[in-house]
DNA sequence: TAAATTCGTACAATCGATTGCATAAATCTT
DNA sequence: AAGATTTATGCAATCGATTGTACGAATTTA
């Protein structure tokens, strides 16, 4: 005894009407009567009547489901995003489906093709670190579908983007830190080509620039964005001769480190060395002194993301410019950074 | 000049047969040839040919397409799970949809439709800390689909699920305490009415029990599951005439607030007062000094999830008893809670 | 009042793949 | 060699909603 859900044919049948009448009444089509209108939509709620949407996908090509594609969904930064995304997506009316490329070039090929065949409606997308060719995201402009990129994307490609100014975040924490009284500001880089990592130094270099400080390139150690490499690094630095009076690390995580070694050989923060992270992750609240970080807004990326694919999703592909907007970070500021006095 | 794609009726136009036998040849059926096969196999590369998801779904019901459904996906514990169904499911190849439900009974409902409307072919779930009516689950087993439940599930529904021993979790905490010396355990616990944190209590209890220990009921805190509240049940703790020298909180961040609150007063951990927490966030490690806690193999209970959802799917309903799976949570050990000598 | 227009609904094709049934060709039986 | 069986393929219906076109009825226009 398998259920059958109720399609357009059933409620046809018991008014005495055609099924297309029955469309396009729930459609609320301008052609339809308000007295047939009215009768089908009561049948409809009286039957429970749910549309079969795989079936008015496939005749119309319009799925309301938008595909995302991370590398991967369980970093706090990008499940963020997906919420925000998500917000905005379901107010409008659509569903997300959301695959991860677990930072491989081959799966997020295989992402793309699979969000393509469930015939999502749009595309938005954070590449992967490994991603160096980019013809699997010319096949969605093939198709007409609007691809926007978020955080990680493609310089020059002429896609829609949601970014976030790495560069000013890394002023505005260089820029906090001199206010400070701080002098000697060490800076724990992230890989250099990677571009987000370039801007915040770039921020770093812009803030000593603008007040005149000159910038010691010791005191600048590459490739260091986790945990153990930030409190390597710090261990580097607090044995040179001049040591810094400031850290700025590119990341949260290392920045952690650095502040466990700190306090491993005695030195106080932020009164002998202060510490500024970045993506202001939860846990900074928590940690004891509270961890002066740059916020990266990351629901507010995901909600202009959405907001993008919902201004091109229709158009025609000539008529869609492609967007890009640059979110402004927020200086986050707590204990460990601020000098008292 | 849009683009149309390419459909297993232009292979047979250019092969001169018919789109039946595509499909089946597509499909490995094992009455069409080697050489036809071979022959619609080599086509549909040369131009490649992605299937119509859409229309294979119409036809066949089925959709390769798992549900999820989720309060918050920007969780470390749900993002984590998802993470793990996403990991069987894309090797079983199955998708995932996912949805929130923000912890609205309202907004369970409404997914719950839109899920099904989308065809899933089945959905797995975590419900609102709302819900108490469950009429929108039955919806789903009469559909015929599989239902599998996660962490927060209904009791004795005759659905599956898939969960963590909290008892055993609360249970190996205070044993841990209690073999590292600890005679008088204090506990932050959560709002009773939520199941999870009853058993942890209780296994809090069972561990006393077992080492022949009284509980001091003025050490038990409840509902202290949050930073502010974990600080201010601590400021109490230490000011009773006869204070703790350890702490079980039934969550992470209650056990953060209240290390805050014993450094600010000059307590150590672990010599004067240890600290175990709960859920094993990821900033657990970054912390001075790291954080004992229970894991709950969130990537677990998500693989675990989908491996059920593989087994049930396809049965008849009548077919598929519902299994219950309990994974043992894991005692990950840090220097909080380990007195020296 | 006849012609023109508008309104409301039905018919039938369509989206692309799947699948039960029919059938022709090839192979096997005896 | 005739009949039985197997193999390989095609035909046409189907999934459920959408939509262009047709057409009768109602209304308006001249």
């Amino acid at each position: 005894m398998s259920y059958t859900p109720v399609t357009i044919h059933d409620i046809a049948r018991l008014l005495n009407i055609s099924a297309s009448t029955v469309s396009r009444a729930l459609n609320d089509h301008p052609r339809i009567s308000k007295k047939t209108k009215e009768k089908v939509r009561q049948m409809a709620g009286e039957l429970n009547y749910q549309p079969n949407l795989v079936a008015s996908n496939l005749r119309s090509g319009k799925s309301k489901i938008i595909g995302i594609l991370v590398p991967r969904i369980n970093r706090y930064f990008f499940s963020n995003v997906i919420g925000g995304i998500e917000e905005v997506a379901s107010s409008a009316g659509y569903k997300i489906m959301i695959m991860q490329s677990d930072e491989s070039y081959k799966k997020e090929i295989e992402s793309i093709y699979a969000l393509l065949n469930a015939r999502v409606d749009g595309i938005l997308v954070s590449i992967s670190i490994e991603t160096r060719k980019f013809d699997h995201f010319d096949l969605i402009r093939k198709r007409g579908l609007p691809l926007i990129f978020f955080d990680r994307s493609i310089n020059n490609s002429g896609f829609s983007n949601v970014g976030i100014n790495d560069f000013s975040g890394g002023l505005k924490a260089v820029q906090h830190l001199i206010s400070q009284g701080c002098r000697r500001i060490a800076h724990l880089a992230g890989p250099e080509h990677i571009n987000i990592y370039y801007n915040r130094k770039k921020g770093f270099e812009k803030a000593h620039e603008e007040a005149g400080l000159p910038i010691d390139s010791g005191l600048v150690v590459k490739d260091a964005v986790t945990w153990d490499k930030g409190k390597e690094a710090c261990e580097y630095l607090i044995n040179l001769k001049n040591p810094p009076d400031a850290i700025f690390a590119a990341s949260d995580f290392s920045a952690v480190g650095a502040m466990v070694c700190l306090k491993e050989n005695g030195l106080k923060i932020p009164e002998d060395v202060a510490v500024v992270g970045y993506a202001n992750e939860p846990f900074n609240a928590w940690l004891e002194p509270g961890l002066t970080s740059v916020d990266q807004h990351s629901n507010e990326i995901g909600k202009n993301a959405a907001r993008l694919f919902l201004n091109e999703v229709g158009r025609l592909p000539e008529d869609s410019k492609s967007t890009q907007i640059i979110l402004e970070p927020e200086l986050i500021i707590r204990k460990s950074s601020v000098k008292k006095g």
